[in-house]
DNA sequence: CACATGACTGACT
DNA sequence: AAGTCAGCCATGT
């Protein structure tokens, strides 16, 4: 299966946004899309996380979780605890598959797109 | 082609 | 506050 060069530039938004949240932080799915103009298109963007597996450079697609904090897609990695791993590795502290303090870790990718 | 599912979210009850 | 419904749209059966 191939996808298409039209969905491409979608991917290419998400991956790009992705890539650009710092090291500690983390945002939401919903934030992505909005940030993209599609706000109610969130599903999307972890479509698009899945597809991210078929990038060879590192993608951190541990930063992206739901709009609770908690790891929805952890069990679409690697292995199943990869994901909390990889967030607990950037200071994060993980409960119950949840970001605690998700709130003060949230990156939002208009901060960067707003000057 | 029709229906169900999913790395989601917001609105409504 | 907690449960339900409705949008979203690609993919699988």
């Amino acid at each position: 299966m191939k996808i298409s060069e039209k969905h491409k530039d979608f991917f290419d938004s998400v991956f790009e946004i992705v890539r650009l949240i710092p090291e500690g932080r983390v945002t939401s799915y919903g934030a992505i899309a909005k940030c993209l103009g599609t706000p109610k298109s969130s599903r999307m963007v972890g479509w698009a996380m899945n597809a991210s597996h078929k990038l060879e450079d590192p993608f951190p697609a541990h930063r992206v979780v739901n709009r609770n904090g908690l790891l929805t897609g952890k069990m679409h990695f690697s292995s199943p605890t990869a994901m909390q791993e990889k967030l607990e590795a950037e200071g994060h502290v993980i409960e119950n598959d949840q970001i605690i303090g998700y709130a003060q870790v949230f990156w939002d990718p208009k901060d960067e797109l707003i000057f």
